[in-house]
DNA sequence: GGGTTGCAAACAGAG
DNA sequence: TTTGCAACCC
């Protein structure tokens, strides 16, 4: 069929309301006025890369492209919200139409008003990760795998395993022989899983994270009629963090663009994060190639950081066993050098944050300029534990979301089996509460249940002592929501009062922690309009398992953030304390299977580093603590050990005795002695 | 004997 | 906090 591309009609600059050429500089101008066609934006990181992309969704919209045919795909909600919030202040309410989202949401809205096309029934069910590990768990178990001789991997393995396969677009055995070889001999068994895996979501109406992505990209690749549809309803495609897309994600960008080609990718090789998620930042280097004509654009000039921090970024970088052409600069002057302060313990280096925060916080720099960063989210228990006694207010960012406590997912696992009764890996969970109920039991009522058309009005088939009253009063609960629908506040009420009770049962030791959480996300679900919208928030944006708010008289004070590297992607803060960099964290053991994973654990620092405006103080605790006995010397951070006094000075810590002066450099850093 | 429950060791990052 | 194993109940 002839295509006509119809020219889109600019507005002459003197009409348009915003001064685009006084708001930013030469290279942020070219990104926002663009034309039409492909576009790869490379940005440094501080370059003013979100401010930009708020200017460009302005400008489209000044320029005549409606609002709803924008689509800005960001990595994290948060994200989306933020630049869509930041545009309608900048331009007008036009600016709130845009849509936005995460590549997972954005698929799912797809999958809710098209999946009956790829066979999917309406009430499909979202796996979050977990419920896909105990999916496997399942299928492990039921297939005999768990007791073979060879070491079999498990549930979480097995997880991320077959989520590299689909995201990186790979075969099992490829993945085995580069990922994993220990697992190479197992192969068949894993096939054969694989397959299990597939065939269990689809008999039980499940989609799981990867499917989201998966089954869109699919969707749209085989129904020419559909492309056209939803790449229509996409003229301007933008997406942020082009380096954390991965296969999939790059292959629906292509897609959502098929019609008309228009699409700015914004990315940072140098930030790439998201390796062991499938995220492969070479889709940047790929990006001229899968849209030839692609014009490359770059942000260069930093905003955020002082030239000192940005020469600490710039020397990070330069461990890279790859090379990044890239090194940061500002025009700002002056600035004070980062500081790397050893601590004896943890909890000096607890003792010294909290010090300096509170120092900072003194001299006007308020909690919420202020970040604590560390490699993952238990670093910080022991710096919570000491914020909360010295009542300082804060949120925590990453590690564990409150829909993954298990007494919430309890919760939620009942709210799923009345929106899908079909979904087996929530009656699996709600079974294995009931008091005399294991895994087999569970297992086989699951089967059962399954296969009924309405399991809650059917006789059941299973009868004994030794869990019947508990399973009557289950059924007699749920059957009575289904017969009588409630709104969501009063539902959930209905199956806490069920549910709390069992809380001395399941988990005797912290039933009051486990009570509040239940209240606070009681409180979430009157926010929610009904049950099937807020399962489904909970599954793609779950909310951050929030410390307690210190309470105190301060309440209204906006609160530090302690956030995992991860989740601090993006932000930046006046003063930043990266804590915990020692051997064995940053980087993690964990981590380290190959080369490459060395440098994904440099960018990491560097991504944490290039987060600070003014200060920067790296820590790392000289011992570490084992559970009682087993206390031994840490290393610090090969990234940092080597680094010249004039990059990253060294600090010394000192005890504050009454008369002593302390050396020069540390005086202002410990002249609060009453906290020693 | 199959299944459940209770007790000892390992633990990342996120949609 | 979750997994793997041994004691314990119907």
């Amino acid at each position: 069929m002839r295509r006509i591309v119809l020219k889109k009609e600019s507005l002459p600059a003197a009409e348009l309301s915003i001064s685009y050429s006084e708001a930013l500089n030469r290279q942020q101008l070219a990104v926002v006025q663009a034309g039409d066609g492909a576009t790869l934006v490379v940005a440094g990181a501080g370059t003013g890369k979100t401010r930009t992309l708020v200017y460009r969704v302005a400008y489209l919209v000044e320029t005549g492209t409606p609002p709803e045919q924008i689509v800005l795909l960001t990595f994290t909600r948060r994200a989306a919200k933020e630049m869509i919030d930041r545009a309608t202040s900048l331009l007008d309410g036009r600016c709130r139409r845009v849509r936005g989202g995460t590549f997972h949401a954005f698929c799912l809205e797809l999958l809710r008003a098209y999946g009956d096309r790829a066979g999917l029934p309406k009430t499909f069910t979202v796996l979050d990760g977990s419920d896909s590990a105990d999916v496997l768990n399942v299928l492990r178990t039921a297939h005999g795998f768990h007791k073979s001789e060879r070491r079999f991997p498990k549930k979480g393995t097995l997880r991320t395993m077959f989520s590299s396969v689909r995201n990186r677009e790979v075969t099992l055995a490829e993945l085995l022989e580069t990922e994993y070889p220990q697992f190479t001999a197992l192969l068949p068994q894993l096939t054969e899983l694989y397959g299990a895996y597939d065939a269990y979501k689809k008999k039980h109406a499940l989609v799981d994270y990867d499917d989201l992505l998966l089954r869109t990209a699919d969707l749209l690749e085989r129904n020419q009629d559909l492309r056209r549809t939803v790449s229509g309803r996409c003229r301007h495609v933008l997406v942020d963090e082009y380096q954390d897309t991965n296969q999939v994600q790059a292959r629906l960008v292509r897609l959502f663009a098929s019609v008309h080609g228009n699409v700015m990718a914004v990315g940072d090789d140098a930030q790439s994060i998201y390796r062991f998620r499938g995220a492969d930042f070479r889709n940047i280097f790929f990006f001229p190639e899968q849209f030839p004509g692609a014009r490359l654009l770059k942000l260069e000039r930093n905003y955020r950081s002082t030239q000192p921090i940005l020469d600490l970024a710039n020397r990070v970088l330069q461990q890279a066993s790859r090379r990044y052409d890239k090194t940061l600069f500002t025009d700002r002057k002056g600035g004070d050098l980062p500081a790397v302060v050893p601590c004896p313990d943890e909890h000096y280096e607890t003792r010294f944050v909290c010090q300096l925060i509170l120092q900072l916080r003194e001299e006007g720099v308020p909690l919420n300029r202020q970040a604590v960063l560390f490699r993952s989210s238990h670093n910080s228990f022991d710096l919570e534990l000491e914020l909360n006694r010295r009542k300082i207010p804060f949120v925590k960012f990453g590690g564990l979301k409150l829909s993954e406590a298990a007494h919430v997912k309890d919760v939620i696992a009942h709210l799923k089996v009345l929106e899908n009764p079909l979904d087996a890996v929530a009656w699996n969970r709600i079974l294995l509460l009931l008091e005399g109920i294991g895994p087999k039991t569970a297992q086989s009522m699951t089967e059962w249940i399954a296969s009924q058309k309405d399991p809650f009005v059917t006789d059941r088939p299973f009868t004994s002592s030794r869990y019947e009253v508990g399973l009557a009063n289950l059924f007699e609960a749920l059957a009575n929501l289904r017969r009588t629908p409630q709104p969501l506040p009063a539902e959930v009420d209905t199956l806490l009062r069920y549910y709390l009770p069992m809380l001395d049962r399941l988990y005797p030791d912290d039933v009051d922690k486990r009570t509040q959480d239940l209240e606070h996300f009681a409180g979430l679900a009157q926010t929610a309009t009904d049950r099937a919208g807020f399962l489904n928030a909970l599954a793609l944006d779950p909310v951050e398992m929030t410390a307690v708010d210190a309470i105190g008289e301060d309440k209204d004070e906006a609160p530090l953030t302690l956030s995992t590297i991860h989740s601090a992607k993006g932000l930046e803060f006046h003063s930043v304390f990266l804590i915990k960099a020692v051997e064995g964290v940053l980087p993690s053991t964990y981590a380290l299977k190959k080369e490459e994973d060395l440098d994904e654990e440099l960018r990491l620092l560097y991504v944490a580093v290039t987060r600070a405006e003014e200060n920067l103080f790296v820590s790392y605790p000289t011992i570490q603590r084992g559970r009682g006995f087993g206390d031994h010397f840490t290393n610090p951070s090969r990234f940092i050990a080597d680094l010249p006094d004039a990059i990253l000075e060294p600090v010394q810590l000192v005890e504050a005795p009454a008369a002593e002066l302390p050396a020069a450099d540390t005086s202002r850093l410990l002249e609060d002695g009453s906290q020693a």
